[in-house]
DNA sequence: CTTGTAATCGGAGTGCGCTCCGGTTACTGT
DNA sequence: ACAGTAACCGGAGCGCACTCCGATTACAAG
């Protein structure tokens, strides 16, 4: 928790190229063997994933197969956490694409309303789809998923969303984490093993509480 | 994951005698050694949190404030997280009992509009209150929240006050953990930290949620 | 090309949660 | 009392995330 190396990712989430995150302010481009080796970390990663699953994840085994050392991967990285977010990066930065860029409901164009239920919907399906990367990425660490740098974004997004759909007074920024809190992986995975409840019943769900919400 | 010994702790939360949780089946008594050696661990631990914090918390060092061995802690609590939720019960029991037989508007007698908003509320006092605590339960592992038992009474809680004031169709049981899920200390930790914001800040978010979803 | 220097690399080392299993101890039936 | 047995105890050992720091290398200035 003190200043020590020039540039030890501030936490995990996306050090240098993933999610611009608008806040970002500019760094030094990285450096030639960096680069190389962040490929060759994440292309090791993605493979050992595709053949073990994300559970075998260690990251002496990363290192191992990347044929780096472990100190190589926390700088890139700052910690399995932030390896895992940047596995699921790609993905990421085109689901951020079609809710800021792409066509309505999810994009601009809609009511908000509208917008913030597709949002939330895409948020689940997504949440379904990359379920084991998401719920290790979410596990990893504590409060990995606070700190990440999609989570910002989101909040972000549904700040914005959600000042234009409710009158001016309410504090928008708790309701955005109000909203998110639900679509958490690790909820999630309580709900489909305790619960049996899917993708279909969390969106049924979070219908229920926007109708109200919302009108 | 498997079958092993006899009474391996089906997970944390609270083996024995703690946290009555209605659905606890009989289960036979514990022997004097074991009982003996539960006190020992848990003054142990509630002397090292005072003396240390519970940063410092480790199992290594309890077991040997104790006189006893790791393995032993592992039996009676299941894992770290068990250990500070039991830490945790004594408060937990008198919330309950609070909840469940206490005055208005907390208790019975209310409306359950009320209740519900008066048990939220309490809620995150006492996430506020024990705060350490909960957080270092919390995040002890990654989903001991959910699995825990005072989530599970908690959300029955919930679901109970919920069914009387919601129309029937509605899906009470994901309303109940989506209106945990806020209240969740990891999030309140990121609140507190990134957006300044307190259990004041907390309650009145939710007031704001509850006063559309409930009229 | 040479040199300076700051970013980068690598892997041995550390701390901690958790498991395993041989030895011990408390209850039950006779 | 006295076995028999089931539960319990303890601590060495393991796996894994993460740190530290001397050696190395990429890039810029002269």
């Amino acid at each position: 928790m003190d200043s020590r190396r020039p540039a030890p990712p501030p936490s995990s989430g996306a050090p240098e190229p993933p999610t611009p995150l608008p806040l970002a302010g500019k760094t030094a481009p990285e450096r030639a063997d960096a680069a190389r080796n962040r490929r060759r970390i994440l292309d090791a990663a993605t493979r050992i994933v595709a053949r073990h699953g994300v559970r075998e994840l260690t990251v002496d085994l990363v290192a191992g197969e990347a044929g780096i050392g472990v100190g190589t991967i926390y700088r890139r990285f700052g910690d399995r956490a932030g390896l895992v977010f940047a596995l699921l990066d790609e993905h990421e930065r085109d689901f951020q694409r079609e809710f800021m860029a792409g066509p309505p409901p999810l994009g601009p164009g809609a009511e908000p309303t509208a917008r913030i239920r597709a949002f939330l919907h895409a948020l689940a399906d997504r949440g379904a789809a990359q379920f084991e990367l998401v719920l290790a990425a979410e596990a990893s660490a504590p409060g990995a998923r606070y700190r990440s740098g999609p989570y910002a974004v989101h909040h972000m997004h549904l700040v914005t969303l959600l000042t234009q759909a409710r009158p001016p007074g309410t504090d928008v920024r708790f309701l955005a984490d109000a909203l998110l809190a639900p679509l958490s992986a690790l909820l999630m995975d309580h709900q489909r093993r305790v619960r049996g409840m899917g993708a279909q019943g969390v969106k049924a769900g979070l219908d229920d509480l926007l109708r109200w919400s919302l009108g």
